[in-house]
Parts: C-alpha cells; structure tokens; sequence
DNA sequence: CTCGTTTATGCAAACGTTATTATAAACATT
DNA sequence: AATGTTTATAATAACGTTTGCATAAACGAG
C-alpha cells in the first residue's frame, strides 16, 4: 500500500538507512554479511528507490526529453529507437512529446521538461527561435537538435544533408530526359522544406532548366496536402513530366493521387520522393527515393547528448550532416519518353 | 547556471517561500499586490519549479508509463498519440519504453517506472504472466492493458474483438468461394495471434472447411517473417487460392512475397490483412483488411487510467473490446475463381 | 602494549518543494 | 472598548534519498 522506504529496510534489517543506501549502489566497505541480509530484505520487501528523491541530492534525473513533431510520421519510429537503443545504455529514459507543429505545444512541452529536470533534450524545433531554450541553455542541460537547425542556442545538431539529396532526387530525373520537373514541397519555413528546394532549384540551374513557379507546388509535408498538390499540377496547361515529391508522406499522396488520376508511374509520369520505407517494396511500383538514415540520426544525435551530459570526450560544439542516399527502383522508370 | 529554487525567489521578492509557492498555484489569500510581484520575479528570474521535489511531498509524478512493443511497428504510433492527447489534457506526461518483445527487457523498463513512481502505466505486455506487475498492484498504481491480456493482475483491458475480426475476414473469403485459405499467423503465445487464429479456425469450421495444417504458416509479426512464410505456402502441392496475412506487418510481407513470386492479386490470388494502414491507398491492389481503432484503443486506455489516477467516476474493473471492421478494398476481388 | 590505520557503520544535513500550524494585523460586532 | 473573525504571511516539519563527518572496533607495526 504505502510506499516502501530506505528506512522501513534499514529498520527491518537492523542497520542505518546509509548502510541500505551504500548496499543498493554497490559502494566499498560494506561487510558480506551485511550486504547478503540488506539485499535479502530488499527483495523480500519489494523496496524500490525513490528515483525522484535520489535525483533531487544528485542533481540528474536519467531522463531525457524528445521532442518531434509526430511520431505517427513514419520518418521518426526508427529515429526514436535510435535515440533509445542508445541512451537504455546509460538507464536513462526518454519522455516523448510531439509538438504537432505547434510552437504553443511545443513551449508547453519544454516548459514540462524544464520543470521535469530532464538531463539533456534531442529537439526537432517547429521553427528555428524557440525562446525557451534559453532555459536550457542557461542551465546547462545540453540540446541536441535534429533534422532542422536552430538560431541564437548553443546546441549540437544532427541533421542530413537535405540540399544534397534533393539535387540528386532532382539530377535523376533530368538525367533521365526530364525537363519539366515538378516538386511537391513540405511546410513553408522549416529547415527540411527550405533545403530541399534549395537543391532542387540549385539541379534544376546546373542543368540549364528555368524555374518554373507552376511547378511547385505545396504539400505541406501530408498525405493529403499532397494529394491536392499532385493533383493541380494536371491542371496545368503544360503538366510535369515527373515529380519530385518531397517527403515521405507526400509520396504516399503523389502515388495516391495519380492511382485516381489513372496516370501509370513511370509511364505516364516519373515519380521520386524522400525518405525511404522499410515496406517500399510493397508499393507498385517500388518508389526510387532519396534515402535518409533515420535510425542513425536518432543514435547519433543520442550518442552525442549523452557525451554532454556524462561530459566525457571532447566538448566542442558538433554539427553532424548524415548523407543520403539515392535508392533506384522502379518509379522514375530506366529511360523516359519525356518530350 | 545554478537552479534557481523557490526560496531565492522568495528572497528576491522579500517573502517566505510558502507565500511563493502559494501564488505559483494560485490560491487563496494573497494580496493582489505580493501576487503581481512574485510572478513578475518568477519570470525575470526564470524560476521553473522542480517537479521532483513537488512529487515527493504529493506523492504524485504527473507521469504514466507507457510500455509497448515497438513503436516502428505502425500499429503502435496512432494508439500513442491517442494516450497522449488524452493524458495531455491532464498535464500528465508519458515515459515511452520499447520491449522488443524481450521479457528481460520489459522488466527492466517495468522496475525503473517503478522507480521513477509513475503514477500509471499503459502496458502491451510481452505475455501473459509479469511478475513485477505484481508491484504495482501492490502500490496501488493503476494498469490498463491494451491490445492484449494479462493473468493474475488486477487491471482494466482495453482490447479489440481479435477473433471476430479473423472471423470476418476469413468468412469474406470463404464467401468468395474461396475454399482453401491459407492464414499467415503472428507471434506464438500472445494474446493477438491466438484469437485470430482462433476466428480463422471458427470460420472454417462454420462453414464446413476442414483444417489443412499446412495452410497455417507462421509470420512472426514481421515483414520478413511473413515474406517466408507466404513463400512457403507455394511450395505446397495444393497451394491455398487465399491468404489472411493476420497482422499488418505480415500483409506487407505477404505483397513483397507475391511481387517476387510473380503472383498477381487477386487474379492468382486473393489477399486480406488485419489492420489497416493510413496509406493504404497507396498499395496496389489496395488491400482489404480489418481494421482496428488503433487511437481509440490509446485514447480509451488513457481515459480509463486517467480516470483510476483521478480516482473520478465508478471504480468498477473494465474491460472494453472495441469493434473491428471489414474495409473492402480490390486485394480480394470481387468474385473469385478458385478450383 | 601503544598508537596509527583500515574497515564497517551511524548521524545529520542537504536537496526543493508543500502543507500544517502559528502569528499578527486588520476588520467587524456588540 | 473589548472580543471574535477574517486575511495575509511566516515558520517549520515532512517527503526519501545521498554524502561528508564522526565513531568505534579491528587490525598492524613498532
């Protein structure tokens, strides 16, 4: 019923509540009696330290925070396995939030975890001045930022290399005989959004190929944002060719939009998108796609929060970019008829 | 850099610290004019009371605990955001922890909620026997049990009705004419895989259908686990004119296997899975399948224990099974030309 | 056998809150 | 004017740990 403490232990062992203390931590000069009859009674009692009183004279709570924008995002799963495979090493837990977006979620979150006294944050901001991390900073609880990137906050960021990876999804396409390269693009603002039409706009310039601003269209990084994009492009005079969707739910919309348009990829229209699936061969056709290391971002970014909180290794500040990587499967086609 | 405590703010503002903590929650009797004060120093000073400390005087962490098997299995996001929301709307906050379907692993996660004084958890357990589940009974922390079942531990369940739902989708095979019907089964020993399997075996026997033995094949709940295992089924003599791939992972598997097989759905054979994908548009065919309410069953389990912590309503044990459904898509055809 | 050292243990303060009780001033009531 | 009541605040004791200091017994060295 109540709770079990150090003392009710001590007092059934017949010992101080140190002694009880110094047995449960494994501390030196303890005799094996003692030892032996302390752990017999912890486990006869059920005693399980108080965490949150321990964490108070130590000053560290072996939690960290998350915070992303939606783990129903297929992109984060393996990136929140990432970070947890990494830190369970350390017994350190993760609390998790998703911001949705929402800079009014997302202060509310930090301000949770701020309270919480987490040890260190992984964050993927909703936009790059987040005010309350000052907090953190001026508390010495490391940051590490993921996917985007963050202004006027000492942090660690990991990200990839979206502008790269866009040029090449970009590069494929007009390789492939593409002129009229359409791109569905996520939520206006957000590192990810900007650098990927960034490399898009930057392949499009290396190859000779003007701008066209009707071939950019807005998704805003949904399925069903993209539905709607994908499905105005046909509405043009001059339809694309093909399209470069920009992350991986807006795949998924492109592919379902142009299943209701009956347009046949890559025959009609050559499809590519970012970030890959672990089930993309189930899709008909296979998507090629600019894969990121979703996994390894999470564990990278984890690896690095946890060499600041453990303040071991050198503590420079890092700025990580993963590579991505371009995956040729069927939906770009091999040559393409474009006129 | 230090933590600024209560009792430095009080001395900033010139009164005791329980006039501080007062005004931080907002009660009674406290001159307009100390209130304004305090809150203006709580700001400037950037005071964020230390919730550890607050728990241990009320013996409440405003943390629940939740534990699943792996978030990257699609099925789990959708259920977490649902406990999320849920429990969001009490200021509560949630610990995630991935068992991997590792008992060891669940254990060790299980005792450090315990530590941490969680004050309720939302489990998935790894079978149907967890000692240390015992432990929180005996503390009187409150457990809901989602999608599967759990022995000798007082707590509330929230599941779906498995078996109807194999039932269904078996019965909407056989009524395709379909009379050999193969099933792609999960995990041995959880709750999950039993009562498919279940429904499946009543369907048969509802409709006169003997068991064929080598029509169960075993997925594993995995893709790759069910890319063999459907592979399998064609090396049979006999093999089956359809496959129920029982879970969601195992009808990824079941499309991969197919495609690589060169059998076209459902020409050459019909497909149906158990739970339902947000992008199952994108498939082709588009799959038909069971469906369940994955957010619903995360949002019920949060209401249920919010409602225990709270100790609000009627204290009566639940155990809610919530209802699957029957989406037909194409992956079955429409009628179906099995010898 | 004395004295320094090691070994095993206990005591008490600290960590940052909240809640209970006390106090003192202001106000109301007769 | 004396007394009771309300209002605003402070003082203090928990909550369950860890840790530095104190102590006392056991041991070793000369």
């Amino acid at each position: 019923m109540e709770n079990i403490t150090i003392k009710d232990v001590a007092r059934k062992v017949g010992v101080s509540a140190s002694t009880v203390s110094r047995v449960m931590r494994g501390k030196a000069n303890i005799s094996p009696e003692t030892t032996k009859r302390v752990l017999q009674h912890v486990k006869k009692m059920g005693y399980f330290p108080d965490s949150g009183a321990r964490a108070m004279v130590k000053k560290e709570t072996k939690t960290i925070g998350v915070s992303v924008s939606d783990i129903s995002n297929p992109f984060y799963p393996p990136l929140i396995r990432g970070i947890e495979n990494t830190v369970n090493k350390f017994a350190y837990s993760i609390i998790l939030c998703n911001t949705d977006e929402d800079t009014k979620k997302e202060e509310q979150y930090l301000k949770i975890m701020l309270e919480k006294r987490i040890d260190g944050l992984i964050v993927s901001p909703t936009s790059p001045k987040i005010p309350i991390l000052k907090m953190f900073e001026i508390r010495n609880i490391p940051i590490v930022c993921i996917d985007r990137s963050l202004e006027n906050i000492e942090a660690d960021t990991v990200c990839v290399d979206n502008a790269h990876g866009a040029f090449m999804a970009t590069e494929h396409l007009i390789k492939l005989g593409h002129k009229r390269v359409a791109i569905v693009t996520g939520i206006k603002g957000i590192a990810t959004t900007e650098e990927r039409l960034k490399g898009y706009l930057d392949a499009l310039t290396r190859y000779g190929i003007e701008k066209d601003l009707s071939l950019i269209v807005r998704g805003n990084s949904t399925i069903q944002g993209s539905i709607e994009a994908t499905k105005s492009l046909f509405k043009l005079k001059s339809p694309p060719t093909c399209i470069f969707s920009a992350n991986n739910l807006m795949l998924i919309g492109t592919y379902i939009a142009l299943k209701k348009l009956k347009k046949r990829i890559p025959e009609d229209i050559a499809v590519i998108g970012f970030d890959d699936f672990d089930w993309a061969e189930a899709l008909a056709p296979t998507p090629t796609v600019v894969s990121q290391p979703n996994y390894t971002i999470g564990a990278t970014a984890a690896q690095i929060l946890m060499q600041r909180i453990l303040k071991e290794g050198p503590q420079t500040r890092q700025n990580i970019t993963l590579k991505t990587e371009l995956i040729i499967r069927q939906s770009c086609g091999a040559k393409c008829g474009a006129k």
